[in-house]
DNA sequence: CGACACTTTGACGCACTTCAAAGGGGGTGG
DNA sequence: CCACCCCCTTTGAAGTGCGTCAAAGTGTCG
């Protein structure tokens, strides 16, 4: 384990408390895995019986209609927590987009915790508050222009992976394409239009500078 | 009150049982309201301090851009309740499309009441899940055509009315584009396609009977 | 009955898609 | 270590679905 990775796992683990936390849970009692690369973690319409934690890589969670399109639902990255649903089924799949290690509990182990231990049950709803707000922004992505999506993408991706001005995408442009309801064309082009108006700059087609953020908020709108 | 409204309300309340159910303590604890139309019910930055339930009427959540364009993130009738945002602050508006009624309560004695009854804290849980899997679906909306998200819209809309087949929709078109991330223009244009290829009738502009679900359904991928 | 707001319809333009082909870039085998 | 190959990405050209601008139709409330 990378001290990178190490730092990330801490931010959310609150020192000592009388109550237990769901993350040191999950590392007490998770049980560890590992899926290569574009391996399925779960599948649709699979039972939804089990939370995940991200240690490493990166994930997508996607679903696919019956003409072939694909929408991803969002990308999660070490430390995010992915794998609850509504139901009892899961209404989307899970793949790893690179090597990826992760922690799973049970959701029964989790929710009679939670019965029990009242911050437990405090961080389930802080938990898929989140996940509501992340899918809510999703949505005021979706109805902007693809300049606007793209870069709104980019600034998302940023936050997430901590990374300064330099992100490292571990998805495809096929990947983006899903997530923001475009082409792969459209993103690409998109992409380098903001190079050429010095908004960011293309090291390799996965790995990008930000140079302007200012430039891309306002894109944001 | 009618008849049709006081089934709706009871759809959720459970008849007894030994722990509190949410609907039934807002019933008892809650505060009613009433909203006129187009009143504003909280406002986007407002302290998110409160969860409604609507009793009667329509209210839509909305956010608006810097442009002006406004996106409306959700539509809720009788029995849904609405309000739960992640952080502090709301980042939606919500408004009453018709005259609404309301029931009103604290998060805080929500919260303080499931730290003490583990159904109240479940429901909790279920309640924020319910509206997470609602904007997942409005993410699958988004990312289709004008024809299939209108399909869509119909269809939820008569499921969540508990309409047979005839829907008496609350909002206005322009409610309806700001939800689809269309203009009016395109949805009404998609609402005369739909009744000339028999998929719908529009007995008057909010009055739409759907006389092919299947059709719907298909257009719905 | 008339005024106003909402909805529908029409004509045209543009952003994004589609179809097609030409770059890279990374990994493997020789 | 180089060369080749395959896959992903980029770029180009043409098509189209939806947006924009404009005006007519419709229902409602004073």
């Amino acid at each position: 384990m990378t001290p990178v990775q190490t730092i990330r796992e801490n931010h959310t683990a609150y020192p000592s408390r009388d109550h237990a936390d769901a993350t040191d849970l999950m590392a007490q009692m998770g049980v560890r895995m590992t899926f290569a690369k574009d391996e399925e973690i779960y599948g649709q319409d699979e039972d939804a019986d089990l939370i995940y934690r991200v240690v490493s890589g990166s994930v997508r969670t996607s679903r696919v209609l019956s003409d072939g399109r694909r929408q991803i639902g969002g990308f999660y990255v070490a430390g995010d927590m992915f794998g609850f649903e509504n139901g009892a089924a899961h209404t989307f799949s899970a793949e790893a987009i690179t090597q990826v290690k992760v922690l799973l509990i049970k959701r029964s182990v989790l929710a009679s915790l939670a019965a029990r231990d009242r911050t437990v049950a405090e961080q389930l709803l802080a938990l898929v508050g989140r996940e509501l707000a992340r899918t809510q922004e999703h949505v005021m992505l979706l109805v902007k222009t693809a300049q606007e999506r793209v870069a709104g993408f980019l600034l998302e991706m940023a936050d997430r992976i901590q990374a300064h001005d330099e992100v490292d995408l571990p998805m495809s442009r096929q990947d983006i394409a899903d997530y923001l309801g475009l082409t792969i064309e459209t993103v690409s082009r998109t992409l380098t239009h903001l190079e050429n108006s010095a908004a960011i700059a293309l090291r390799t087609s996965r790995r990008i500078v930000l140079r302007n953020r200012g430039a891309l908020h306002r894109l944001n709108s």
